[in-house]
DNA sequence: AACGTTGTTTACATCGTTGTAAAGAGCCGG
DNA sequence: CCGGCTCTTTACAACGATGTAAACAACGTT
């Protein structure tokens, strides 16, 4: 074990007491103290034990933030922008894996490692309102994304219907009239695919075209894999689509894959556009068109909320917060 | 906050340590003793502060990993294995980037969350053994990669050498004769690039080639962008390569950009081979072939040793293991 | 010389938990 | 009915740090 300030003020030959003093900046401690104090500390390699210092009712500089894939490279940019965004207010990230799992989830909510961390961010996938009203934990919480918009907590998002619009959109723009959607999941109300289904139709509906169930295709978990077999199932319809928007990057580059694999020309054949903006899709062949939000706001938004939410105390109501997002257009829709 | 022990302890009429007895399990509690401060820890939603458990000397439950760089999809996805892993030792991660900063790297070990955290298992690009050397803080820590071999603790790898030897030998048996390497790094030694040099060249020696300096070119962080700039850069020379080696799967994916930006094909112009097996480079088209460390392999051995370490105390000597790796053949490198 | 000021240092309690050791309760045999 | 035994429960100290409030110097006033 290392020193402690015991060690050090028997060391100093002073009480416990000044030697908290000098690390805390106290004013009143004189000078000559204070160097005596000093060279102990470094002599002993004085560390402060964060465990103690929480327990007195400090903080620990450690906020938790929990996502449902660390694996996918949305979540691991979007935990990089935090990570970076998070020494400005003196935190550190502990990153936690639900694999979208409501008991982990709730886990999570419920402070199994409570007392540990000053604050918790979420971005939930199977949790429910009734989750986060159940909570007894007192940590403070923001959440990520839409799914629970109208829980009584802090949330931070970006307008998922809007991004949708805007990228089916696009697709229209280039003159696309069977446009396609991969990645809807008709058994989640409420959800992020919802609202991108929403926007999907919305912009169908501006433009005048009548969607169609049969290029409205499902995805269980938003991965690669998902995106192939949904675009391998669109080729095979009698009338298959001219474009794609994917609900996500990874999809799409899926359903690139697919493409390729078919020997459909990208985009003259079928135009195709994700959404989240990972790099991935940058230096795909051919590159990705894509929605990306503004992850650095997130990130920014989200712990400036938990900070409010800490240093104020929990009394002020839930607040809400958008992020900006904005259209990449590349190789996969290019003129 | 919750209630505390002695707020359940009064509710059910015993004193605080009988709680603790029931908690802990102690086998001298009454049936009825035990039942009453059961139904008091329910009615009041008991959950334990790790903190002050943790000041009274146990364990936390937490095992921090840092990384250099979690966004970047090898060690997002090792991340990920480490996350999955640590459940079956009841540990969660708490994931710390480093940016590759020695300073950074240095508050990781030295311990500025010491207390904190039952275990260190850490990802090295700037250490110096010395730094390791120097280490006051006694927290158990497990280093990942050959970069400080000789360093005095415990360390987990795959053998790099082997790995680059296989990738430029599978090259070599496609026939090709000018391979070049992309990542090597003149300026650090002992680390993972020269290691992945050193192998390079041993394969070509082995075939009875001479390398090329030409042929070798420097990356400075290893992203998509530094492939895609030395792939450029190798085109252009007189005689360019007809296969490369790019030390990781980020490079090589800029690289396969770099190929299909000037149009060469790929692989009957140019070769390509990666190195790390991310999912990403599946998907790509064309797709990539690499080197694939055994990455659950990596995090089951690290955890392992961190907890023989936890539990055996820190008298044993410094253990070494390695993972195994394997050679996936794809588009890029297909006959 | 007694007094209040101001500046500096200290003893003590406290946070929530668990280990130690001792006290209390119930029972049996003598 | 007491001593000794087992079983159960408790008081107390400790982990490392900090807030409170009191003690203590050193100083200038009256």
């Amino acid at each position: 074990m290392g020193a402690s300030i015991k060690d050090v003020a028997r060391h100093a030959g002073v009480s416990v007491k000044t030697v908290s003093n000098v690390i805390n900046d106290f004013p009143f401690v004189s000078a000559a103290t204070r160097a005596k104090v000093q060279q102990s500390l470094a002599e002993l390699d004085y560390r402060p034990n964060l465990s103690a210092r929480l327990l007195r009712g400090g903080r620990t500089g450690v906020v938790a933030l929990a996502v449902p894939e660390i694996s996918s490279p949305y979540f691991a940019e979007l935990a990089a922008q935090f990570v970076q965004h998070a020494k400005s207010h003196a935190w550190t990230v502990l990153i936690d894996e639900t694999q979208g799992a409501r008991d982990s989830e709730r886990i999570v909510l419920d402070g199994i490692k409570s007392h540990l961390v000053d604050g918790l961010i979420v971005s939930p996938l199977a949790l429910t309102t009734h989750d986060i009203n159940a909570r007894r934990d007192r940590t403070p919480l923001v959440l990520l994304g839409e799914r629970l918009a109208h829980a009584p907590v802090d949330h931070v998002s970006i307008d998922n219907v809007d991004g949708a619009r805007a990228a089916t959109a696009h697709l229209l723009e280039l003159g696309r009239r069977r446009i396609a959607a991969i990645g809807s999941q008709p058994h989640v109300s409420g959800g992020t695919a919802a609202l991108r289904l929403k926007g999907y139709r919305a912009a169908l509906r501006a433009a005048g075209i009548p969607s169609s169930a049969d290029l409205i295709r499902p995805a269980p978990r938003y991965h690669r894999a998902d995106g192939y077999a949904a675009m391998t199932a669109l080729l095979d319809l009698p009338q298959p689509p001219d474009a794609v928007f994917c609900f996500n990057d990874l999809m799409a580059i899926g359903a690139l894959r697919a493409l390729h694999e078919r020997g459909v020309p990208v985009p003259a054949g079928v135009a195709v556009i994700g959404f989240d903006g990972i790099e991935e899709g940058d230096f795909h062949t051919p590159s990705l068109s894509t929605i990306r939000p503004d992850r650095g706001e997130i990130a920014r938004l989200a712990l400036s909320l938990l900070d409010n939410r800490i240093t104020t105390g929990a009394e002020t109501p839930p607040q809400e917060a958008y992020a900006g997002f904005e259209l990449l257009v590349r190789e996969s829709s290019a003129g």
